[in-house]
DNA sequence: CGACATATTGATCGACTTCAAGTGTAGTGG
DNA sequence: CCACTACACTTGAAGTCGATCAATATGTCG
């Protein structure tokens, strides 16, 4: 079972029990409870191969009926809807660790499909060893399952900042959320990270015209809250930024308890 | 173009071996997959004890730690979140059957409150016996788990309608997902189905004003597309309900696969 | 350098909001 | 049975936010 580390996606220490993780897989659920050795072999094991996807592939498509999950270990991707008129919704943006098609371990047809956003490099779990899990380790399927759950509380704070916030407090919403997500995997610090995205993109998540996107980082800009220049996105008022985005990071659930 | 007709969706019998499901929750994860009798048994057993609550009231608190997951068996609940400027988002609608929040098992924090939209009873079912389930029982693990990510493609299903459609096809794939919902449980049938909502909650789950969810379903009534009086919905022509509000029922997942 | 994607700016238009008033309709008490 | 209240629904008018269309920078990469 052959495995890639990526560069510098995983640069803080992770440790179980004194041992540095290598995969930001079990360094993302070990964000939610503390992996045993046994249990963060289990889950190497548990991979496939690892491929390699370009910017702009689909990584899933819809419909497909694939038989292994994908976890991104670097790049990033997103979920996305396209209406018949052409229209499309992005549905979450995906960074290092995330499991990105877990679901279809279950549901067993996609109903969106995933894109790569910048070069990506993922990992393929298939559903076979997925099924093992489930059925012998209780405790690192509830984490797995967790990461779901997670996955649907972003939903959810979308919604809530789609329905009813500003576009400019919708896009301040989007950088603090990836902000912290990049962080606890690593990927971020100092309050800068790198940003793949083009404004058309982030228009297509935030349900905004790309024209409005630019108006609203404007904004941000001009209140000294952010730069975004060469694909770098720096933050530079972090309070403000939170207040202005109505961002509470609690649905992130990053705390590690006993699951 | 095909549209599927909601009779079609779940016509296999929601029985397990001959014996009739008395418990909305078992008849729910039977569209997912064939249940045991043992299985049944087992989640029957773990249910605690039963309790009503009036329409406006909270079954769940933002915030609160429960110890026990709650389990709609009659009326209408909807997920909510509201910001610091007093707005409001309803993030998802629940019907008997639904396990509202089987996510704090896992989450421990709601990260939202959920409150009755009619009457309810409920069940709670201790986190203590699901955590049992975990252990024991991979089958009905797998599937409770699955329920989840339901839960989590109707999310992303209402971000598209939220980002990518006007406020009028929005409210229809609102009014067809229930439809479709209503129906698999047995709570809706012959187009018709009782509607507990008023217009400026439904305002508050599409993130539209009240007045312009009235407006929104004015033109749907003027399209001839559905009525709406005392309570009651009845849609007219569901083919082009369909049509108008984009609404590819595959979200749902109302498929007996074994998962 | 040219070619092409991405970002920015301006002008106009339409969808949806807000505010305000008026119309059912069901429930309560006399 | 009617008067009164409380909500929910409906309609109108004015204002705002964001979309669209169109044009012009500004990269960036061969």
């Amino acid at each position: 079972m052959h495995y890639i580390v990526p560069g510098a996606v995983n640069t803080q220490p992770r440790f179980s029990q004194g041992r540095p993780l290598l995969n930001p897989l079990a360094a993302k659920l070990q964000t939610y409870d503390v992996l045993s050795d046994e249990e963060i072999q289990i889950l190497e094991g548990a991979v496939d191969r690892t491929q390699h996807f370009d910017a702009g592939q689909d990584l899933v498509r819809v419909h497909d009926q694939p038989t292994y999950s994908t976890a991104l270990l670097e790049g990033w991707a997103a979920r996305y809807k396209v209406l018949r008129n052409g229209r499309r919704q992005i549905t979450g943006i995906h960074v290092p660790g995330d499991f990105i098609d877990l679901h279809s371990f279950l549901l067993h047809t996609m109903d969106h499909g995933i894109i790569a956003l910048s070069p990506c490099w993922v990992v393929q779990v298939p559903h076979e060893n997925l099924r093992k899990i489930t059925e012998t380790e209780p405790h690192l399927t509830r984490l797995l399952w967790m990461s779901t759950l997670v996955d649907g509380a972003a939903h959810r704070e979308w919604l809530v900042a789609m329905g009813q916030t500003s576009a400019s407090a919708h896009t301040a919403h989007l950088i603090c959320e990836l902000y912290i997500r990049l962080e606890a995997v690593g990927a971020a610090s100092g309050y800068r990270f790198k940003f793949p995205m083009t404004q058309a993109q982030l228009g297509d998540a935030l349900g905004l015209s790309a024209v409005h996107v630019n108006r609203s980082v404007q904004e941000l800009r001009a209140m000294e809250l952010i730069t975004w220049q060469s694909g770098e996105v720096v933050i530079k008022d972090w309070e403000r930024l939170v207040r202005v985005g109505h961002f509470d990071p609690t649905y992130i659930h990053h705390q590690r308890e006993p699951r």
